[in-house]
DNA sequence: AATCTAGGGTCAGAAAAATTGAGTCTATTA
DNA sequence: TAATAGACTCAATTTTTCTGACCCTAGATT
């Protein structure tokens, strides 16, 4: 009731973000995750959002938080808002730097597909400068600031190539290998996001059973290649992604059965799309 | 070309939130003013940003700066982002706070004509906290956060009383005056702000004219209206803000002669207002 | 039951950012 | 010819923010 201290300071920016970040992700340590800070960093911005409110916005509890009603009723305002200025801000950057385009991808994208392909882009269009970032899943494009992703599965988008996966091995491993029964007296390479694969390939080139492939999975798909390259093994390889080291006679498939995992090498963009965006898309599709 | 670094981070929200204001406003100067901040640190933000961007938003030159083509394309993205975020922040308060209504208002007001009604109100609807933060100018409610608003002049929202102004002073000054002419004789108080009012009430009340009333200025009319009342001259007096004053006896008005400064005391809020600011506005309207 | 795991909370110290404040510079105004 | 207004620079300081290591709880797993 008394004339009041002189400044009436907004609520923090960051404390609002990571509010909204947490409540949409349901979590901190998502919420952590995608603002690329440390969970307590997140848990000081909303208790300080909170104090300051002089409201609870959050239930804790030890498995997790929930919004409390009254952080229900004001997060779909401010995501909007976020949206918003996200949309602005990638504007900006498209403004003042209109002839640069980011990729996101998967790490084994960028460098077994997209990267081979740069040359020739920059051949054909010198005035465009790509960027590649690599990560594991899609970015959400409403919020972070890439032109392009690049990705298997999903529905957005165009899709460039199925995804077929097959066998393959330095030739010096194929020589050892007969028929797919050989397949367990070898090293089976895979990739930890993609463990599957084996299984996904045996049930197309052996539907009747009998065989598990044993061996190492990497959590990075470049490893597992080098080291097919190497000798190591049989990894379970991904069309896309071996076919320069198949061309280069680096590695060899030693088994014509080819199974498809049902997704697609899929690309899509942020909208709108600016001039060179476009134009590194479709050169890209048509490259494949 | 390279597979870039790994963090691509986000442009910093307060760069773009100094910039925008910056842009909106026409100078450093006035968005630091806004933003409650140094000028230097708008100039650091603006900066960043431009380094960040690696592209130029403001052409500075000594007596100013102008935006950039470039800039003048992203800011009404940008001011609408912010506009938004502006307005779902006010919105979370006011759902946090339901209870709570920030008035923005003159130094001389809050004092001398809302203070006083406070407590009646407080005795109508006591659940209802009432907070006063007191500017020299009508805030930009787009972005602050403030529920009403009670100045002079304009044309937003309604009208309580018409400003209407007269002099004043202490009754053992009242009895040394016989005519508008012994104002020549005594220090004649004013408010720097509202330089004015002595030659609009002479003009009304002498058209004639031939007198000009010397005296000091106060920054703060509550020291002008206390230097009044102890006696140390004759103050033009502003209806609205000496009646307590009047009603008590501690002022009174030696002529008759009252005129109108065309404006008038207004009240106007913030949409969307809530039930407890929409109280508090019937009620001051209603206690005009 | 014990153990494991996921998700949060807390805290002190460290790192980074923002801010200030004094001094400069240059056109415009008086 | 001052005086003024607006912006810039830079170093020092203050404030904010972040991290990293720790603890805690509840459900899932052994």
């Amino acid at each position: 009731m008394a004339v009041a201290p002189p400044k009436p300071k907004d609520l923090s920016l960051s404390a609002l973000r990571a509010f909204e970040a947490a409540a949409r992700l349901g979590g901190f340590a998502a919420a952590a995750e995608e603002l690329g800070v440390s969970p307590g960093a997140v848990t000081a911005h909303v208790k300080a959002l909170e104090d300051r409110l002089g409201a609870v916005l959050f239930q804790r509890d030890a498995k997790g938080v929930r919004l409390t009603a009254l952080g229900q009723r004001v997060l779909p305002g401010l995501s909007e808002a976020f949206d918003h200025l996200a949309a602005a801000s990638h504007h900006m950057q498209a403004e003042a730097a209109p002839q640069l385009v980011h990729i996101a991808t998967l790490p084994a994208i960028a460098q077994f597909w997209l990267s081979p392909r740069l040359p020739e882009l920059r051949r054909i269009a010198p005035e465009i400068s790509v960027s590649i970032t690599a990560m594991e899943a899609p970015p959400n494009l409403k919020r972070a600031p890439y032109d392009l992703c690049l990705f298997f599965g999903g529905s957005q988008g165009t899709a460039l190539t199925e995804d077929v996966i097959f066998p393959v091995c330095a030739p010096s491993v194929a020589a050892r290998l007969r028929s797919v029964a050989d397949l367990a007296d070898v090293p089976c390479l895979s990739d930890t996001a993609w463990s599957e694969d084996w299984a996904l390939w045996l049930a197309a080139a052996q539907p009747e059973g009998g065989i598990a492939p044993r061996g190492p999975a990497y959590s990075l798909y470049a490893l597992a290649v080098e080291e097919a390259v190497n000798g190591a093994g049989v990894l379970i390889g991904h069309e896309a992604l071996v076919a320069r080291h198949l061309a280069a006679g680096r590695l060899v498939a030693p088994f014509a059965e080819r199974a498809t995992t049902g997704r697609s090498l899929r690309l899509w963009s942020a909208p709108p799309a600016g001039p060179a965006a476009r134009q590194v898309m479709r050169w890209l599709t048509e490259s494949a």
